[in-house]
Formats: structure tokens, C-alpha cells, sequence
DNA sequence: ATCAGATTGATGATGTGTCAACAAACAGTA
DNA sequence: TACTGTTTGTTGACACATCATCAATCTGAT
């Protein structure tokens, strides 16, 4: 198999996205933490929490919504739960699930944060951005997306 | 101060980017384990170590070209001596300095991972894109990098 | 009722990224 | 020479991500 290497198009698009990826994720998580002490992982989660009814999700449905390996929300909740941000509870209805719920501390937390953060999300991309290029990269995300979804298996995740 | 939370363009946007981020990442790390044994900080070392004359650098180039921290590129040294792609020398011209050159593993290593690499850099990205979307996006990546660049200092609070 | 398989979650090992504190060597100056 | 400040790199502590493995529970078929 020959192997067909990017021109220097695909290079430009390639290596700036791959550049953009680091520095952007470098940038959000030092303001986040800076601001709030809270780290973009903890800011993922206490949205979802946030937003749900009574402050109360199931693990599994947080996880689905996260995208993340299950390893990966335990060990990202056994860290928030030292930290006070969420507490696990014995779920009512499974008894092998848990019932994942924000502290009044995590809801002070990411209320404090929130502002902060959208000002980052606008300063360093948003309102560098037109709408026409904003439109493309959704598309963009979303083509990608699709793709990766339905190479790894259909999960119908159901979010935009 | 009032904050001026996204609306919906600019939440799908960012939320799109920030999915995609993600999702990328954590496939191009699994392709690259697969298929090389590499990780993606491997990679982008021995990408610059293998295109040097002799196969050596300078610890301070190759951070600044990888525009990484310097006890990040340490310790992603470390491990990667211990795995045996790189080797750290003295530096002839500045005591305190470090030559670090790649190895025949290093170079064998990188050069069977490359193919595959670019192959998935293809399958899951660019081969999905139009040229027209691959430039918007290498447009988007350098607005971002430009300002993040400028703004070296200084902190986003909201200011604009 | 029982048993096989799937689902839900925890844990330990290892690799990665960031911060703060440190040490050694250079460069310029008095 | 000695003093000061900068550059270069290391180390330890901690947070995050992934993998393999394990345990408990649920579900469905017999």
C-alpha cells in the first residue's frame, strides 16, 4: 500500500487544528483553574448536574452524556467527592447503580465559575470568530462526529 | 458585570469544537498505541528529532518548537529514554545544555508508525472534509493562535 | 429456581500534563 | 574576583486518561 501524504493544504488544516486542540485546552484549563479552582473535568461534570432536575443523575446517564469511559467518570467522582463538589448515593431502583448528586459547595462552585468561563470561551474563540466560520466549524465537529460515532459502533447518544 | 452567555450558533460551535477535541484525541492516541506503540507526545518528538540533521537537537529547540513546557519535555525525555527511542547527551557548546538524538529504535519506530498515522489522520479527518471547510478551518486555527500568541500575559476577564 | 450473559461500577497500574521549587551553568557588571 | 540575574534542565506532587481486572446486580431463557 502506498501511502498518500497530506498536501500542503491538508497540512495547513491538519497541524492547525492539532496546534489549536493544545493551546486551547492549555489556555481554558489554567483560566478555570485559576479562577475557580476547578479543573475542566469538574466543570463538565457540575454542568450536567447543574442543569438536571433535583441536582440528581445516575452515573450511567452522566457517563452517556459525557461520552467518557466508565473508569474515567469513577475515578473523575472519586476525586470530586473528596473535593466536596458531588456526593455518590445507592441509587432506589438499581441496586448495583448510583445516584451522582451536586453539593450545595459544587453548586456554589460552578456558579461562581460559569461567568469566568464563558468570558474565556468568548475572548480566546468565540468573538475572534464570524459567524460564517463559526457555522463551518460546527459542521465541521458534527461530519467528524458522525463518523467516529458510526466507525465505534452505533450509540445513539441523542444530543446536537 | 453582565455576562454575555453563547447563543445558540456559538454554543454549537463551541460545543462541537470541544467534542471534537476530545473525540480525536482519544482516537488518534488509541490508533497510535495500536498500531506503533507509540503515544501521540512520542510522535510529535521523534517527528522532530527524525527531520534534524543527525538525528539531534537541542533540548531547548525542541521545546520550542513543540512550544511545550520545559519540565513536560523532561519528562516525556525520561520516559522515552527508559523505552529506548531517545538519547540524552551532554552538549559540547553549553554545559547546562542537553543534545538529545534519536535512536534506530527511535527512527524504526517512527517510521512504521507514520503510514498509519497519516491513514487515520485521513480516515477520521480529512478525507471527510471539503477543501473549502479544511481552509476555514486553518483560518480559524491561526485568528486563535495569533491572539492566544499576543495575549501572552495577560489574563481574559471579560475585558474586550 | 437456576444459570449464563450483560450491565453497572470500583480499583490498581501506567502514561501524560502542569505547577512550584530547585540546581547548575552562563553572561554582564562592578 | 564576586555579585546578580537569566537560561536550561530536573524533580516531586498532584490531577487526568486508559487499560485490564474484578465484583455485584440485573435479565432472560430454561
Amino acid at each position: 500500500m502506498t501511502t498518500r501524504w497530506l498536501n500542503a493544504d491538508e497540512e495547513r488544516a491538519w497541524r492547525g487544528f492539532h496546534r489549536l486542540r493544545g493551546d486551547l485546552t492549555a489556555r481554558l484549563n489554567a483560566e478555570l483553574a485559576a479562577d475557580s479552582g476547578l479543573t475542566e473535568a469538574d466543570f463538565a461534570v457540575l454542568v450536567y448536574l447543574s442543569e438536571a432536575p433535583g441536582g440528581v443523575m445516575r452515573a450511567r446517564e452522566l457517563q452517556r452524556e459525557l461520552a467518557w469511559d466508565r473508569s474515567r467518570l469513577s475515578h473523575q467522582l472519586t476525586r470530586m467527592e473528596r473535593r466536596g463538589t458531588v456526593e455518590r448515593r445507592a441509587c432506589a431502583t438499581d441496586a448495583r447503580g448510583l445516584d451522582i448528586s451536586i453539593t450545595a459547595a459544587g453548586r456554589a462552585a460552578i456558579t461562581a465559575a460559569a461567568p469566568a468561563h464563558v468570558a474565556v470561551v468568548r475572548h480566546c474563540f468565540v468573538n475572534l470568530l464570524t459567524p460564517e466560520q463559526l457555522a463551518t466549524l460546527a459542521d465541521i465537529a458534527d461530519i467528524v462526529a458522525d463518523h467516529l460515532e458510526e466507525a465505534h459502533g452505533r450509540r445513539a447518544t441523542g444530543d446536537e
